[in-house]
DNA sequence: TTATTATCCTAATGCTATTAGGTATTTATT
DNA sequence: AATAAATACCTAATAGCATTAGGATAATAA
């Protein structure tokens, strides 16, 4: 019960240097050695924690995710009409990513590329996160403030891909302007 | 002047080889010694046409993107209206990475998370594809046929965002369906 | 024929992820 | 309090892989 407390202290540890050591330098440039050098650590005391690199790079978004879930609901929950809550949903996910740049490149920029992403929590976790966007599509065609024959999968890419496209060019800029420079 | 007869086939084959792998496996898990192997080579005889793996991964797509581009123009010369042209991208683009989808896995899961690609010729072409979209909403303001209103560069962006999206999600769903089932 | 260059090889080298096998310190049990 | 067990950490292998050294063979040029 009393169990974790340095424990914990020395996983977080590792998980905050992995995670901006993978951001500065990226994933595979960055060795075990910097990681657990970065931590105060020894290499073998790194695998006491994580079973590996690679397990190290997966675990870092999922703590991230889940609390963007359960935060999303709280931001939209009140507020009326499909477009307001559109908006809303815009903001919310262009504030968050500035917010966590790091927990960001990693998400878009690595893990994507990871044969195991898809078998991922992070990947379920992105998928709910995003079926939110149809629910609010269909809301908009129910009370007549989107036209009715609009395609709420459809709807979703165009509203996805847009996002993703923005916040993929800033996290390739290397973060060099304000996300919301650019808001319509 | 007949130098380059064998010289050529081999490098062609590594980079097939390459491409074939890395496309299966992805980047990491795919050997120098797999790559040579696939292509008859010893490794260290690699290293006489390539820089190293990463060289490699670079050099890949650039022959792709740069026929791309020649394409591109001939295959929007001649069509009238800003929409049509745009249509004609669109199909264009995704039939051209159906038809190459190991160059297409590469650029788009590979390359963008490696830290040298924006120093890339394939970076430098990708970015005058994507140029000849603002011409064509330039030209569609222009005709009345668009908006006056219209921002083209955020039109290029939900464009190009929508576009990469769905084709993102194809090639991680290992293009089990045709880019073209789900079209407007 | 001799020199040069192209193409390829085997055998290092050195870096990096991961494991083996242990020590010391904290926690639980009697 | 004494002993057992678990925790947190270490140094020193091990093994895989990218890359290089140092040639050998064969084609081409002088």
């Amino acid at each position: 019960m009393a169990k974790n407390n340095s424990k914990g202290n020395t996983k977080d540890r590792i998980i905050n240097s992995a995670k901006k050591l993978f951001a500065e330098q990226g994933y595979q440039k960055t060795t075990v050695m910097d990681i657990s050098k970065q931590a105060g650590l020894s290499e073998a005391a790194l695998y006491e924690y994580f079973q590996g690199k690679e397990d190290l790079l997966l675990t870092i978004p999922d703590l991230w995710v889940s609390e963007l879930i359960e935060d999303l609901k709280e931001q939209l929950f009140g507020i009326k009409g499909a477009f307001n809550k559109l908006r809303k949903y815009l903001w919310w996910y262009l504030h968050r990513i500035e917010e966590a740049p790091l927990d960001a490149k990693i998400v878009y920029l690595f893990l994507k590329t990871n044969a195991n992403f898809m078998n991922t929590e992070v990947y379920s976790n992105v998928k709910i996160l995003y079926s939110n966007l149809i629910d609010i599509f269909d809301e908009g065609k129910a009370s007549g403030e989107m036209k009715s024959d609009l395609n709420p999968y459809f709807a979703r890419t165009i509203f996805i891909g847009t996002m993703e496209h923005i916040v993929t060019r800033w996290l390739l800029k290397d973060m060099s302007y304000s996300l919301f420079e650019n808001l319509e």
